[in-house]
DNA sequence: CTCGATTCCTGG
DNA sequence: CAGGAATCGAGA
């Protein structure tokens, strides 16, 4: 009787039943990837489960031919049993296929490459060396330590692959191949700034010895680490990794995508050597198969990485680090919509393994969970040695008369800072979370906006591109003089379209025009194109070239640069007005991160927030420093409202190209779940369906829903009801979202 | 009625 | 997803 197994083939949401051959019986084990007929074709596919062939099995499968799996090349597992139980649960709870689930955390394999290496072996006695070119390599090779790969060589001198030829059949050079491995490689040597032993505070002890407690423990359990901006938590992360170590465990770290920077990197691999796998989608496809295979084959035993990371084949996995917890970039926004901070407390469940999760702002979910008891509390109150948080002041655009600003902008007392810190040799950050010139052309006319004629949005414009630009769909278009909507007047003639609403083009304009002669950045997703313009930008500010950089959220992350003393937020307001119940924390987080960029070195921080509404919860509290006072606050606030970390939510997204149908669509679905939640008496209550807040995007109509309920099983059960639905019509898309972040 | 295009459906 | 079957619809 052979063995049977379930094989699951990406993109094929369902799992086949295929026949072992008794031959490649030990190659085929749970998570090996094989290939497999199907159809008139073949396709790869990952091993789920295993078993025999047994009279009952044999009648279930009556109806379906068994076809033979067969390996390609070894048939090693791309992941262990116990990976398999954590993507079994995120697919039950995602509601979303195994198959899907796979597919998004395995790497896609990358063929391997082979180079040949030359090494000289035989003693070159010059005389039994023929012709100039053999004397030049075997020179050449003398010079090396290492193996010279044929491509070098090759490059070197013309003819060399029947030099060594030669060579290799006269026994002084040994020709071998090996594998090119393609891992990342960063500087081999420590980088002046990366201390390779760190004295830790006495807080960072403290933390520490809690941590060190339960590293040693075998299960499972998670703490926030409650760190302030500047306060060290990285050197926490890398003494308990060095513990997991020492105790013979894995650890995983997971950070934000923007932080995951070589010099990151540096700093891990400068204190715990090359026992490290770095897991990053900027990685071509051979680098990040090989950190990948490094880990399962037990190679390297720490794995640092941004979201998808929380997937990693470590075993025996001891410790998992979400650094920035808050991020919400950990949640994957389309396709299979995981947390990665979520996702982390699970797979330290199943792994039996402490969770770190740490940040200077932590979620008012993990905030809740601490308060209750559920994470264990760590505090890093204050920055280490004689470093102080910044000084916060509060300018009140409401008490200033506009002719008494200096620019639109520019308040007098952000000048005078401005003006002050450039005297001082010393730097600026100025936060404005908005790109382009002007948001928005309004007719002066008739008040049209020019809207994008596949979104619901407006075109904003941008002036280094001379183009209106929707931030949605990419639409570009040359901004027209006049109004297209409304005919020309006699007395005024066409519309004028009028420029409103700024973005950090124009406050680097006002800049520019109020600090002449000052060398002023650019820092946004427009001016930093890609990872190396991104990194160009800030490195400028690092060795002094730029003396401000204005920029949107993208300065407010992470970047430890000690020159910067002065941070200024221009409008504190953008972002507090959208309709998400996140709003406020969201504010909250992004201005005290900001905030925490000044003063990073010996000098100290000042920190300028202009506002319009001074007493509102995020703005007061980000002056006051106190993230317990704003949490307690928005956390009263989310249990009158229900919202969470009160409750749960699952938002269903359906979008169109026609107009009604997306809403038609979830109205429908609302009774039968209204149905199915009084028959079964589920306690949940159903929001809308509604316009989406961005009601059009790429051409689609869009309409949401919104379920909450106490827990999440009660959610599962409703998306199962709704999965069944769910490709039931072509014409409208279903988008089910557990813990939804987005909500427009 | 026919041919090519398009949609639908299945795969072990 | 890929391949084949079923269905559609424009042209003869």
């Amino acid at each position: 009787m052979p063995n049977l197994v379930n094989i699951v083939i990406p993109p094929l949401p369902q799992a086949y039943t295929y026949a072992v051959p008794e031959e490649i019986e030990q190659d085929v084990e749970i998570g090996s990837r094989v290939v497999v007929p199907l159809g008139k074709r073949h396709a790869h596919g990952y091993v789920v489960s295993k078993f025999p062939l047994t009279e009952e099995r044999e009648q279930s499968l009556a109806d379906i031919k068994l076809k033979p799996v067969s390996t390609d090349g070894k048939g090693r597992p791309c992941f262990s049993v116990s990976q398999l139980r954590f993507f079994e649960w995120i697919a039950k709870y995602y509601g979303d296929s195994l198959a899907n689930v796979i597919d998004v955390a395995i790497p896609p394999i990358a063929p391997r490459k082979f180079q040949r290496l030359v090494q000289l072996i035989g003693l070159s006695s010059s005389a039994s060396l023929r012709g100039a070119l053999q004397r030049k390599i075997v020179e050449r090779l003398q010079h090396e330590k290492q193996p010279l790969p044929m491509e070098a060589l090759t490059r070197e001198f013309r003819g060399a692959p029947a030099a060594v030829r030669a060579l290799a059949a006269a026994q002084i050079v040994l020709v071998t191949e090996a594998e090119l491995v393609d891992q990342y490689l960063p500087s081999t040597q420590a980088p002046r700034w990366a201390k390779t032993e760190v004295k830790l505070t006495a807080q960072q002890r403290d933390a520490l010895g809690i941590l060190s407690k339960a590293l040693c423990a075998e299960t499972y359990s998670p703490f926030l680490l409650h760190g302030v901006t500047g306060s060290g938590k990285t050197e926490v992360y890398i003494e308990a990794i060095r513990e997991v170590l020492t105790l013979g465990k894995s650890a995983l770290v997971i950070v934000p995508e923007i932080a995951l920077t070589p010099q990151l990197i540096d700093r891990f691999r400068v204190r715990l050597g090359d026992n490290l796998a770095i897991l990053h989608s900027a990685l071509n496809r051979r680098a990040r198969w090989d950190s990948w295979r490094a880990l399962l084959e037990g190679r390297a035993h720490v794995a640092i990485g941004a979201r998808s990371g929380i997937f990693a084949p470590l075993h025996k996995l001891g410790l998992i680090i979400v650094d920035e917890e808050h991020e919400s970039s950990y949640k994957q926004a389309e396709g299979l919509r995981y947390h990665a901070r979520d996702l982390a407390l699970v797979r330290g469940k199943l792994e039996n393994c402490p969770v770190v999760l740490g940040s200077a702002t932590p979620s008012l979910e993990s905030y809740a969970h601490a308060k209750a008891g559920h994470y264990t509390l760590l505090n890093l109150p204050t920055r280490p040695g004689s470093t102080q948080q910044p000084s916060v002041e509060i300018v009140d655009l409401n008490k200033i008369a506009p002719w008494d600003m200096p620019t639109r902008s520019i308040s007098p007392q952000l000048q005078k800072s401005l003006l002050e810190v450039i005297a001082r040799g010393e730097q600026a950050f100025l936060l404005y979370n908005r790109r382009g010139f002007a948001s928005y052309l309004q007719c002066k006319n008739c008040n049209t906006v020019i809207e994008c004629p596949n979104c619901s949005v407006t075109l904003t414009y941008h002036r280094t591109r001379n183009e209106l630009l929707c931030h949605y769909c990419n639409l570009t278009m040359v901004p027209p003089q006049f109004c297209s909507a409304c005919t020309p007047t006699e007395d005024k003639g066409p519309g004028v379209l009028e420029q409103r609403g700024a973005g950090t083009e124009k406050i680097f304009e006002e800049l520019a025009e109020l600090l002449p002669g000052v060398a002023i950045g650019r820092l946004d997703r427009d001016s930093a194109l890609d990872e190396q313009t991104y990194r160009g930008i800030l490195d400028q500010v690092r060795d002094g070239t730029l003396q401000v950089l204005v920029g949107t959220q993208m300065i407010a992350k992470g970047h430890d640069l000690p020159g910067v003393t002065l941070v200024g937020v221009v409008d504190c307001d953008i972002g507090l007005h959208i309709p998400d119940f996140r709003a406020s924390e969201r504010a909250f987080q992004l201005l005290t991160q900001a905030a925490g960029r000044a003063g990073r070195g010996d000098k100290p921080g000042r920190v300028i927030l202009q506002t319009r509404i001074p007493q509102h919860p995020s703005i007061r509290h980000t002056a006051q420093n106190d993230y317990n006072a704003f949490a307690a606050f928005e956390l009263e606030r989310r249990v009158k409202t229900n919202y969470p970390p009160q409750s749960r939510l699952l938002r269903i997204l359906a979008s169109s190209a026609d107009k009604t149908l997306a809403r038609d669509t979830l109205a429908r679905l609302r009774m039968q779940l209204d149905t199915f939640a009084r028959e079964e008496k589920l306690p949940i209550t159903i929001l809308g369906p509604t316009a989406a807040p961005i009601a059009k995007i790429k051409t689609h109509w869009r309409a949401h829903m919104l379920i909450k309920a106490a827990a999440a099983p009660q959610l599962l059960r409703v998306m199962h009801v709704l999965n069944q639905e769910r490709y039931k019509s072509k014409k409208v898309r279903l988008v089910l979202d557990m813990d939804p972040q987005d909500l427009m």
